[in-house]
DNA sequence: GCCGTTTTCGGCCCGACTGTTTTCAGTCG
C-alpha cells in the first residue's frame, strides 16, 4: 500500500473517531476532505512532507493536517491520532458504516447500550436489549439489523462497467410511465467515476406515482428503503441501490446538476451563488431575498433551472461536463475545450485475435475496425512469455506480420498495422530482441508477471520500457484490475515526464476492469504535455463497445484530441508512428 | 480543521424522508 493510501486511511479513520464523539461537524468535514485529497493525490507524498509549506498549498490542508502528515511520513505514526484512536472500542468505526447509522445513534448505542462492534450490535438487537434506548423503536431496529445482514453480502462498489448497463436498462424501463417527459441517470455514474456506490435515476413526469410504482414494482427488486412523492430507493437484488428523484420537467436541470454531484462541486456551486447574492438548491438558482424559507415554496422565480447550462452561465462561471465536477478547486476550474469524446476516435492500437487469445479471426477483427469508420488498426497478439494468453513464438510471429501485411493489401479504406503486446518482463527487459521489434509496425509494451514487486523496481522496469526506442506505448502500465488486483505502484510522476522524453505514449486502457492508467494519472500525463493512447484492448467483436469507459476516465483527466494519438488524422499518426523506426 | 478582492475570527450548502415524536432529530446524498 503506498503512503498516501496508508495516510488517507488514517484521516478517514480520524475523522470517523471524531464524529462518533461528537467533534464540531465542520472540523470532521474538514478532516475527511484532507483523507480524499490523499487518496486521490497522482503522486506520492512523501517527498513532498518536507516542505510544510508546500503541503499547505494543497488546498484543503492547513498549518495541522500538513504537521501531521510529516510526522506520519518520519517517524511511520500520528501521535494525535493514536490518542483518538484510544479513546473508543476500535470495533466502533463499522458500526458506523452500517447504512442509517449515523454519529448520533452509534454514540447512544455505545454508551447506553454498550454497543463496541458489528457483532455485537447484531446480538444486542436479537436479545432485545436495545429497546428501551430513547428513539430505539421495533422499527428501527429491524432496519438496522436488515443493513447489517444487507452490507454483510454486498461487495461494496459496484465497477463502472456493470452498473452502466443495469442503468440503461433502469432508464429505458422507467422511461415507459406515465408523464415522464425527461429522465437521466446521474450520480457517480454520470461522472464515469470507475466505480459506483448506487445508482441515481432522475426523472421529470407529471404523474410522479407512475415511475414511482414502475419502479418499486419492477421484478429483481428486494426492498423498497422509502418511498415518499419525489424520492423513492429501492435494493435490487444484484445487490445494489437505485435512487429515484422525480422532479419538475422546469427543473431538470437544476436537479440534474444536484444529483449528478460531485458533493463537493456542489457545495463550491453553492458558495458562488452565495457570493454573487443568490441561492442555488436542486429547483434551481434564485435570487438570495434573506428569507429563510426556501424560495421554490414561495413562488419565487428562478434566474436558471431548466438546463445545467443555464445554471452555469447565470454564476458566471464556464460549463464543467460532469467527469471533471470532482473536488477540484476554482483555479484549476475550466475545462480544455478539445476533451476526447467517443466519436473523435479514429483507430484502434491495441487488440487481439486467434493467433494469441481473442476469439476474432484478422479478417473479422479488421472488419469491425472497417465498421466504426477508424483509419487505422494496430494488431497486437501477446508476445511468447505469456504462455497463458497463447503469446507467439518468434516463428508465429513472423508469420502472423506476413498474414498482417497481405491484409494491409487488401483494404483501402484502412491502414492495418502489424503489432505486438510485447511483455516487459520483471527485469524491465522486453520479450522479443530488437532485431525482430524492427520488424513490427507498432509496439505496445506491457507488465503481465510479477505485479506485485515493489514501488521502486516497478518505476526503474516501466523505465527500461518506455525510453527503448522501438516501443510506441506502455500498454495498462500499472497491470490493477479494479477490486481484485491492486498491480504495481510505480512513481507516476517520474514515468510521465521520462515519456514525455522519449515520445513513447501511455495506454488508457478502457477495459472496465482495468482503465489503466487510471483518471487522476491520466490527469497527471494531461498537465505534463505527455501523449496517452486509449485502446479497448478487444478480444472479441463486442469488446470495441468498452471504448466508451476509457473516454469517461480520459476525461476525467482532462485528456484533449491532441495528446491522444488515436484521435489523430492519418498522416499524423503514421509519422509518429515511423519515427520511433 | 480550513479559509480570507470586506475577514487571522467567525463563518462553513440544502432539502427529502423516516420513525418516534406531539414538533423534530437524525441520516442521507
Amino acid at each position: 500500500m503506498s503512503s498516501n493510501r496508508e495516510l488517507a486511511t488514517r484521516f478517514q479513520e480520524a475523522a470517523a473517531i471524531l464524529e462518533i464523539t461528537g467533534a464540531n461537524a465542520f472540523r470532521v468535514n474538514a478532516v475527511t476532505k484532507v483523507a480524499r485529497i490523499l487518496e486521490d493525490l497522482p503522486t506520492e507524498i512523501a517527498p513532498l512532507a518536507e516542505d510544510l509549506k508546500g503541503l499547505q498549498a494543497i488546498d484543503g490542508i492547513g498549518k495541522s493536517s500538513a504537521e501531521k502528515i510529516k510526522q506520519f511520513v518520519e517517524t511511520g505514526t500520528i501521535e494525535e491520532f493514536d490518542t483518538l484512536r484510544d479513546s473508543i472500542p476500535p470495533g466502533l468505526i463499522q458500526v458506523l458504516e452500517v447504512p442509517g447509522l449515523g454519529p448520533k445513534t452509534v454514540k447512544v448505542l455505545w454508551e447506553k447500550g454498550g454497543v463496541v462492534d458489528v457483532a455485537s450490535l447484531k446480538s444486542k438487537i436479537e436479545s432485545g436489549e436495545l429497546e428501551n434506548i430513547p428513539r430505539m423503536g421495533k422499527k428501527t431496529l429491524a432496519n438496522i439489523l436488515d443493513a447489517i445482514e444487507f452490507s454483510e453480502r454486498s461487495q461494496g462498489r459496484m465497477r463502472l462497467g456493470d452498473a452502466l448497463p443495469l442503468a440503461e436498462a433502469l432508464v429505458a424501463r422507467l422511461s415507459n410511465a406515465r408523464g415522464v417527459t425527461r429522465i437521466a441517470y446521474a450520480g457517480s455514474l454520470r461522472r464515469g467515476r470507475e466505480t459506483i456506490g448506487d445508482i441515481d435515476i432522475l426523472v421529470a413526469s407529471s404523474a410522479p406515482e407512475s415511475p414511482t410504482r414502475a419502479l418499486t414494482e419492477m421484478p429483481g427488486v428486494e426492498k423498497v428503503l422509502l418511498s415518499g412523492d419525489t424520492k423513492t430507493s429501492v435494493r435490487l437484488d444484484a445487490g445494489v441501490q437505485v435512487d429515484l428523484r422525480i422532479v419538475e420537467e422546469s427543473n431538470f436541470g437544476a436537479a440534474l446538476l444536484y444529483f449528478t454531484g460531485s458533493k463537493e462541486h456542489n457545495v463550491m456551486l453553492r458558495e458562488i451563488a452565495i457570493a454573487k447574492s443568490m441561492r442555488l438548491n436542486e429547483y434551481g438558482l434564485f435570487p438570495d431575498d434573506g428569507e429563510t424559507e426556501p424560495p421554490q415554496t414561495r413562488g419565487i422565480e428562478p434566474v436558471a433551472a431548466d438546463t445545467e447550462q443555464a445554471i452555469y452561465e447565470a454564476l458566471e462561471v464556464g460549463y464543467l461536463p460532469p467527469e471533471l465536477r470532482e473536488n477540484r478547486s476554482a483555479s484549476d476550474w475550466a475545462a480544455p475545450e478539445d476533451l476526447v469524446t467517443t466519436r473523435s476516435i479514429k483507430a484502434e492500437l491495441h487488440c487481439h485475435t486467434n493467433a494469441s487469445d481473442g476469439v476474432m479471426t484478422l479478417d473479422a477483427l479488421i472488419d469491425q475496425a472497417r465498421k466504426r469508420g477508424f483509419h487505422t488498426l494496430a494488431v497486437t497478439d501477446h508476445s511468447k512469455s505469456s504462455v497463458q494468453a497463447n503469446g507467439l513464438s518468434v516463428e508465429r510471429l513472423l508469420e502472423h506480420i506476413e498474414a498482417i501485411h497481405e491484409a494491409n493489401e487488401r483494404f483501402d479504406d484502412i491502414t492495418v498495422l502489424a503489432g505486438s503486446e510485447v511483455d516487459i518482463l520483471a527485469d524491465g527487459r522486453l520479450d522479443y530482441d530488437d532485431e525482430i521489434l524492427q520488424r513490427l509496425d507498432w509496439v505496445v509494451a506491457s507488465p503481465h508477471s510479477s505485479l506485485r514487486q515493489d514501488p521502486k523496481k516497478a518505476t526503474e522496469r516501466l523505465l527500461m520500457a518506455i525510453e527503448h526506442p522501438m516501443v510506441h506505448v506502455i500498454g495498462h502500465p500499472t497491470g490493477r484490475l479494479i477490486n481484485e488486483r491492486e498491480g504495481l505502484a510505480p512513481d507516476m510522476a517520474t514515468l510521465v515526464a521520462a515519456a514525455k522524453a522519449h515520445d513513447t505514449a501511455l495506454e488508457l486502457n478502457a477495459n472496465p476492469w482495468r482503465l489503466d492508467l487510471r483518471d487522476r494519472h491520466v490527469r497527471l500525463a494531461a498537465e505534463a504535455g505527455t501523449l496517452v493512447t486509449i485502446d479497448t484492448d478487444a478480444h472479441k467483436p463486442a469488446d470495441f463497445e468498452l471504448l466508451k469507459f476509457g473516454i469517461l476516465t480520459g476525461r476525467r483527466g482532462g485528456l484533449t484530441q491532441a495528446l491522444c494519438p488515436n484521435c489523430w488524422e492519418a498522416e499524423r499518426l503514421h509519422g509518429w508512428i515511423r519515427s520511433k523506426r
